[in-house]
Order: C-alpha cells, then structure tokens, then sequence
DNA sequence: TATTTTGATTGTAGCGCTACAATCAGCCGA
DNA sequence: TCGGCTGATTGTAGCGCTACAATCAAAATA
C-alpha cells in the first residue's frame, strides 16, 4: 500500500489518528512526547504517519501551545565569513538543544525591518541581529516585542541583551603592532555605504591612536564593502597616491586585505618589506595567502555560540548578563 | 502614552481591535488588504498597532489562511560562495514577488532532513534544496507533501521540479582548452565525504573525456570540502608525489584552485608554464587573484532567481517545466 | 474479591487569525 | 420619503494543533 502523491489532499493529525485508529491527542502525544504512549501505540502512528508523508503543522502546533523551537537570525552579509562562523555557531548552539535555525539576509536596514518582522510574526523562541544599526522603526519594534533579541558585535546599549568586543581595543592593539614594527605612514581602509555603521568605531580609533603616538591619521579610503577582493587594490591605489612613503595599510577585513596583496603582488612589492597590511576577523584565506595576514580574530563562533545561551538564560527565566564581552584576539602573522 | 514593554503581555488583533474602537476583522483586513479599509481608519489602526508593538501572528494567520509567503532553501554550505550568488538570486526573486526567504543552514543529509521537516511543518510556499543526494526519508517526504519543491543544481531526475546545467558538458569544455594547450598530465581534485555526491558527476565526466583523448586519468586526488583554501596545496603535493611530471590540475571550486595556486607561488612554479590550473563556479577570487583563474561559470544567480519563479508558476498553477537546464559558460584566463 | 494505584488514552476548549457571508450606513434617483 | 445601491464594517465558524483535566483499563495491593 503506497499513497499517491502530490495531491492537494491535506494530511491532519486527524486523518492520521483515523488511519490508526486512536484519538488525535495520541497521534500529538507521539510526536511531543514520545513516552507518553505506549511502544506499540507510538511505532503504528510513527508507521503510518510515514506512510502518509505526515509532518506536524507546526503554524498550528506554536499557535496551541505559544512556543516555538525556532530562533531567527538577521545576517547582513554572508560573504563575510565572520559571519558564516557566526551562524555555524549558532546553528551548532541551537540543535544541541533542540532549536532550530533560520537566517533570513538583510543587506540593508529596510530588509533587516522586513526580516525581524518576519520573524517576529513568526513567533520565533529568539531573536539574533548583527550590530546596533537599525532602523528606528526596527528598534521601536524590538524595543516591545517580549520575544528574546541579542545584538551580536553590539556597538551600543543592546535594546534587549548584545554580546561583541572592544573594537577600541583590537585596533590599538593591533595598531602598535604595527608601530613597533616601524611602520609611521599608516593608510586605514573603512567601509562607506550600508556596512558603513557596523564599522563606526573604527576609524575614530585609528585617529585617536595615531594622535596618542603623534603621527598623521588623515590617509584614509573608503570602499564599498560589495566591492569583496576589489576594493583591495583600489584603497593601494588612492592611498598610494595621495602618499607615495605609504608603508602600512590597515584594512576592514581579511577579503580588502587578501586583495591587497593581491595587487602588492602585481607591483612586486614585498610585504612587509615594501608595506605591511593587516586584516581583520582571522578569516580562513588569512592563514592560506603568501604572506600570512595579521589579523584580529573576532570570534565569530563563539560569539554566536554564546547568543543562544543568551536567548536560553531569558527563556528558561534565568537570570543572564545583558551584556557579554567576548574579548578579541591579534594573530601575529607574516604580513607586518 | 508610550507602552511599557517587555512584559509577556501578549499584544493581539483584539487588543488592537479594541484600543481602535473597531472589530478584530477590520484590523485584519488594515493589514492584509489596505484598500477595503476606510483611509482614517486605517491609520488609526496602524497607530495604535505601531503604538503597542503589535506585529500579526503569523502561525495564526498561515493556519487560518492555509497560505504563508515564505519560501524556505536548505543550503549545504555558505562557505562556497555560488551558494551566496544562489541565496541572493533566490531572495531577490522573493520579494520582488511579496515572498520572504529563510534559509536553513544543512552540511549533512541529516541535517538536511530535520530542516526539510522544520519547512513542510510550516507549510512554507516553497521548498528549495540543492543537489539531489537526500536522506532516503527526505525524498519520501518531498514525495508526498503537495508543496512545491525545486532541487537546484539536480543531477538526476527531480522530485518534483529541478534545474541545472549539465556537468558533463561543462567538464568536456574545460577539459578541451587545457588540452588544446597541449597539457597531458592533468590531474583531478575531487571531493570526498558529504560533498561528493554534490559533485559525483565530474570523475566520470573526467575519465570518460580523458579517454576518449587517449589519455591517462588516474591521477585523482580527493579533499574534505570543510578544508577550503588548504586543500589546494594538499592535492598538488599529493598529485605531484604521484607524478612528477604533472602539468595541469583540475580543481572542484575556485577555492580549492586559489589555495593551488597559493602552493604554487611558495614553490616558485609559474602558472600556467609549470602547470595549468582551473577552478570552478566563477567566485570572485577567480579574477582577483593572480594568475586570473580559468573557470566554470555555473549561473548560481541565475539559477537562484528561477527557482523562485518555478515555485510561483505551481502555486499559480501555471503549467511550467519540471526541469529547466540554464547552461554553463567557460571563463577563460590566465591560468591555463 | 474489592479497592487502590498507575499509566495510557481521550474529550474539551481555545490559541490568533482569516474567509465569507451578513450587516450597516450613507447616498442616489424616483 | 423610500427603496436600491455601494462600499465599509462586522459576526461566525473553523484552520490544525496542544494544555489540561477526565476517563479508562490493567496491574498492584489489601
């Protein structure tokens, strides 16, 4: 006996429950709580359930009961692969304890508005966004809705709970290493447009610190975060440009900085020799590319790891931080 | 009056009903169909909706309506980035047809189910998948549900609806330029593990076209996908121990042919006179990266918007193709 | 054997929303 | 002034499921 498919024939816990000839609680009890019923009981449902493609209208099932086991989260970008770490991460968090994921991309703050709406509506058991830039309308939102929400890499007062790392810090950090090195004539590359406010704190950082060691912080450029490998070698460009003694270069991520040596590559100038460059968020070509990037490893995994945490602290009613500091890491590599 | 917030106080079409002095079914027609409403009635209603943080439950509505506007894609990887191209062709396709997309992240066929079954359980719009290697429940699954499901990237007959190129085809172009350029001794990356499937078409191709030119094929070497960039040089030491008369290398991503060609700048090999390589997908690396790689171009945008288009001809139920074949084309640089 | 106890199973009510039909108010022409 | 019409608004019923309390059968005790 085999069922034909397809059709538009819709399978309920009722249809269910009549084919094995028990009540529809059984059929719901099978798959919510499996040793509520019996051995037999549970393999004939399971058996027939099968048989009839049957899966749990869970619109229904979170309706009835007021929970989900979903929790969203907003991305901005997937090319960035902090961000593949991130929801590696809580992905990995979310299934050892049951929840499921779902990302939705926003690359801009109406699709993120379009996005935590969505999510929202749904109910989810959780809600995991990236930075602190929303639009208004979004924060007002958040600001009501009762549903869990972390700001990951938080640069402001979460509206809910945020987690991230001293962005201030990871750049002097990183900026004395290059110092140290010698390097004086230091270009820092920054991202205009949509991802321009998840980087803010960058360049008042860089300025800050350049001027604590008393040198020239006005060699900058900004590229379109889009732009991935390209905007390497267009900020070397303009940079080199407007100072020919450039010896350093700062970039916003390992992408900007792998397509700087891309093009240092093209000029054969040696690196570091010529000029140093550094990365930012120990992505997986950073250790790969000839010369190896130093970089600020973010802890991207982590950081999303600890995100479910945080939503389960508020669920379960324990009584979490609302904020985390994860800390950052400088990987110390060839290119400087 | 603002509203205190974060209270498990559950906001509902009543609540809002109320506060606006009009009946649930006009607060539900405000947001579901704008127009049958009277104009000041309906920003009355948006008010004091925006006003108490009210989003529609979506789980009731879905149920209510047996309709939803999501469509959920189950992606095996985000580290590949035609995976990306895909998942943006796909989202853009999505709302500009009033749908919404979630993504569940899969990297192996189990997991694959548990998002399979999390989707048909919220009776999304469409089902998305990749590849046509599933868990022998999955396919029982997709079988029987009367959702519309498209595989993209399919390799043998579909499910329900599938779209693609054809492997063999691309493979025997590619395989034709490197020997056009009077390199012999080519040898194949392959992947092993839960990627393999994804790309079992392209040993064959590879054995098949090789002999058919007379030539030697056994000089396969097979990489975790997982291992990204280092991969490369793992392959091309192997292969090289094999034979060291080795000049050409055909890689399963543009990933894996950067981490070669990585390898091949430590070891001072001029690429292509020492040895030819070609990558696969035509991300953006393959013309940052020096050489430019010589690569497949599998259309993953393009791909990804049709697939959006094949679930609205079925839920339309316009009569379209079960399968769509989008072709391929060869990029062709330096690297060969 | 009568009575408790235990665990499996089941009926009832309702989650928040929408389709649809019914109602209502305002306006027209006769 | 009155039906007839139009378009805004509203009541009813029910989507598929689950919480919870009620029921039932079988095993354990007296």
């Amino acid at each position: 006996m085999t069922v034909e498919l397809r059709g538009p024939v819709r399978i309920t816990m009722q249809t269910v429950a009549r084919a094995a000839g028990v009540s529809p609680m059984t059929v719901s009890n099978t798959f919510r709580y499996p040793d509520r019923v019996q051995e037999a009981t549970r393999r004939r449902v399971l058996d027939i359930a099968a048989e009839l493609g049957y899966v749990p209208n869970r619109a229904a099932g979170d309706l009835a009961s007021g929970q989900s086991r979903v929790v969203g989260a907003v991305v901005p970008s997937l090319k960035n692969s902090s961000f593949y770490m991130f929801i590696r991460g809580i992905s990995e968090a979310a299934s050892e304890c049951g929840y499921e994921l779902v990302i939705s991309l926003a690359e801009t703050p109406e699709q993120e508005l379009a996005a935590v709406q969505t999510f929202l509506g749904l109910r989810v058991a959780g809600l995991i966004l990236v930075g602190s830039d929303h639009e208004r309308a979004t924060v007002d939102l958040l600001r009501k809705t009762p549903l869990p929400v972390v700001e990951a890499w938080a640069t402001s007062p979460p509206v809910d709970m945020g987690i991230g790392y001293s962005v201030r810090k990871a750049m002097q950090s990183l900026l004395r290493i290059v110092l140290d090195r010698g390097f004086r004539r230091v270009g820092f590359v920054g991202f205009a447009g949509d991802a321009s406010q998840r980087y803010s704190e960058r360049l008042p950082a860089f300025r800050d610190y350049m001027a604590e060691a008393g040198l020239d912080s006005s060699l900058i450029h900004l590229v379109d975060e889009a732009d991935g490998f390209s905007a390497g070698p267009a900020a070397l460009n303009a940079l080199h440009q407007r100072d020919a003694a450039l010896d350093a270069i700062l970039c916003p991520t390992d992408i900007v900085a792998a397509g700087v040596l891309f093009e240092c590559g093209r000029r054969d100038w040696p690196v570091p020799e010529r000029i140093a460059v550094t990365g930012w968020g120990d992505f997986e070509i950073a250790s790969e590319i000839t010369p190896q990037l130093t970089t600020v490893d973010a802890k991207a995994h982590e950081i999303g790891r600890q995100t479910v945490a945080m939503i389960r602290d508020r669920i379960d009613e324990r009584q979490g931080p609302s904020f985390v500091d994860l800390g950052f890491s400088i990987v110390r590599r060839a290119s400087v």
